[in-house]
This record gives C-alpha cells, structure tokens and sequence, in this order.
DNA sequence: ACAAAAATTAAACAATCGTTTAATTTAAAC
DNA sequence: GTTTAAATTAAACGATTGTTTAATTTTTGT
C-alpha cells in the first residue's frame, strides 16, 4: 500500500474523516461524502473499491509515522522523567491533531461488527508499550521511579484521560469557558497536558 | 417517565443493550433485535414508539440512582483519602457493570448526529464534580492534599483510563492473559481499580 | 360465555443504503 | 488530429432500513 493519493482522493478521505467522527461510520452514507466533497457517488468505489476500504485507506494515510518518534525518544540524552514528559507530549499532541480519525477508531475498534485488519493497531500498541517499558525500566534504575509498576496501564490513563475529556467536550467548554476552537485547543496542549504529567510524574514517584 | 416496563420490554432493552454496545446504534437494526429477543419487528414501535425512544428509555432505565450514592458519601464517618477511595470504588463498579450502556453512551453522546436530551446528563456530571470538589476542599483544609488541585480534570482520568482499558479490551486480554468473562471482571475490580486508585491518590499528595 | 382491550403477527410501505453499469466527457499519448 | 486511457456522470440495481397497516390471537374484565 502506497501513499500515492492524488487531490481529488485526498478530498474524499478528508471528507469521510469529518463525517466519520461526526456521525460515525454507521452513520454517514457515501452520498453524504460524495455531496460534501462535490464528486459522484460513484467516485468512491471508483477510488477506493468500497466504504469499507475507503476507511482502512483513511487509517493508513493517518497512521504511516506512528512508531518511530517513540523509538527515537529513549536514545535521546533526557532524564527519565524528561522522556516520560516528552512521550506524554507526543502521544496527545498526536491524538489531538488526529481527533477525528481516532474519535473513529476509538469507537470502531470497540465495535465487533467490523472485521479489519487490526493486528496492525496491536502491533504497533505493543511496540509503543516496549518503548515505554524501556524508559520506566532505566528510571527504577537510577532510582527515580518506585518498584512494581504495572506499566501496561499507563497508556490506559494517559490516552483514557485525553479521550474522555474530549469526547465530552461540550461539557468542559462550558465549565471553563472554552468558546473558540483555539481556546479549547490551546486548553488542551497547556492544561489537560500538564494534568497528565503531574499524573503520571506523581504515580511514578510517589511510593503509597 | 415512570419504570413500568413488563417483561417483554426489559427483554427488548436487555436485548438492545447488549447488540447497541456490541454493533453501534446506527449498526443495529430492528429486525436484529427482535430476532435475538424472538419477538415480532412491530413490537419495538409498539412498546417504544421508534428506535430512538428505545435508546432514550434505555438510558432513562439505566440512570436513575446515579446521584444519590455520592451525595451521600460526603457525610460518611471517612478520612478525605477514604472519601476518594471509595468514590473512584463507585464509579468504576458503576461503570463495570453497566459496561455496555456506557460504551453507547461514549459514542453516542460525542455524534452530533441524535439530538436528545442530553442536559439531563451535563447536569447529573456537574452535581458529581461539586461532590468531588468538597471531598478535595476537606482534604486541603486538612493538609491531606496539596493545593492547586484543578478537581474538573479528575474525573476524565479516572473514567478515561477504565474505558480506555476497555475499549481496547482484546489487546489487554492478550496482554495479561484473561480468557475468560470473569477473569476480565476480576482484573478490572482489583488491578484497574487500585491502579486508578494508586494514580489518584498521587496525583492529590505529591508536590511538585 | 361474551365483549373489550391488549398483544402479536405477516405483509407492505416508502426511503435509503452500498454498489454496479453503461454512456459520456476529459486528458494524455503518439 | 486521431487514438487510447482515465475521469466523471446519471441511472438503475437489489438489499436493507425504520415504520405502519390491517388482520389475528391472546388476555382481561364482567
């Protein structure tokens, strides 16, 4: 699978992420694509074969770069708790740019009336939990973190807590006064951001 | 609103709980739930009017003594760390065990797509957090928990990481080898509740 | 036992779904 | 300029959707 998507498939795929997220995969037709991207209903199965590939399309065009950032990070010359700053950096600058595609998947995931080839997603949720084994690992031997720590429900709070508060927006927006969409992206990558380092920074050091 | 159903209608909305949940709203159609509840198509128009009243009544069914048991944890004979203890006890047990309702909800509610009567809801959220906020308040007046507690964040990380973990329930059933219904049930009562638990609890004490 | 109400059924409804076809227009190649 | 391929279109396809109708069975009240 290639990436050679030429403009008029860029503006279907982009057109079905808006919708997906919108409505859900369920829920959107692929005349309401094909009215809002102002091409022929019959464009899309033209394009991408069916509805169905249309989303494994969308999901490979969003998440080609997804592993090696993480990979990159432990060999950088930080601290652990600097690294653990950072990975919390990546992982929600990362979902919140693609709010959209992984409001999708989010749901669709969970849904066991898609058959897709998710292995990928497992794949590539195991390489990301070995990365982050990694640096917990290297700060309990330096001391930093305390002993027996279950990473593998890191991720859980860290995404959990991003997602949550995003898949219930409306009610934070009007709780801290979020009316613009730069205000409540700006809430995110300032304030919800800086909860999920004090978090996890906390959970790590602090012994019960 | 009264909760007057017969027999037939709790098997309809058991039924329609567990396809809605499994296959989305959008995803299931009448014709699914009648055949798993072996009645007749008609019936779900005659008992609820339409499909979407069957979801609304579903919610109505589901979500009427959600209040009531944090109000009243507050004047409980419980140190402050207790308090939060306990709370995060009742939310995650609430949240287990009407797992399935929540997951539509958790899609439902971020589709723009239905229009109900949500508010019921954003008001039920704001009553928790002030509950929240006077157990945090107590346990700041007694030097139990640091200041600069932003409480409205709270709650995404301990519901966002149980949902998290069970939206993605066959990668960490993979992951910590839980085969059956029950040993799900048990990991989530034990670790995911004293992992959240552990976080929460940090996140109150430790200083910066 | 009989009449009225409730429950249940099969069938049909119009609308929408994803997909395909066949014809036409546009672009590229030579 | 002609040929060939790609892009685009309108129309139709059969299947499925949620809902309604009208007839039938079951239950209830008297």
């Amino acid at each position: 699978m290639t990436t050679e998507f030429n403009e008029k498939q860029l503006e279907i795929l982009q057109v079905a992420e808006e919708l997906f997220a919108e409505k859900g995969f369920d829920g959107t037709s692929i005349r309401d694509i094909a009215k809002k991207a102002n091409i022929n209903i019959a464009m899309i199965s033209y394009y991408f074969g069916s509805k169905e590939k249309l989303l494994e399309s969308l999901i490979i065009f969003r998440t080609s770069d997804l592993r090696l950032q993480l990979e990159n990070l432990f060999s950088e010359d930080l601290s652990p708790i600097q690294k653990i700053e950072k990975l919390i950096e990546l992982y929600i600058n990362r979902l919140n740019k693609n709010r959209c595609l992984y409001q999708i998947l989010h749901f669709e995931f969970s849904s066991k009336k898609r058959i897709m080839d998710f292995k990928v997603f497992t794949d590539v949720k195991k390489q990301n939990l070995l990365s982050l084994q990694k640096i917990i690992a290297e700060g309990q031997e330096k001391g930093v973190f305390r002993k027996n720590i279950n990473t593998a429900l890191l991720p859980p709070t860290i995404m959990g807590t991003f997602f949550h508060f995003h898949t219930n927006r409306p009610f934070y927006e009007e709780l801290f006064n979020l009316k613009t969409e730069e205000a409540y992206d700006h809430f995110i990558k300032t304030e919800v951001i800086s909860h999920i380092k004090q978090t996890i920074k906390a959970f790590l050091v602090y012994e019960n």
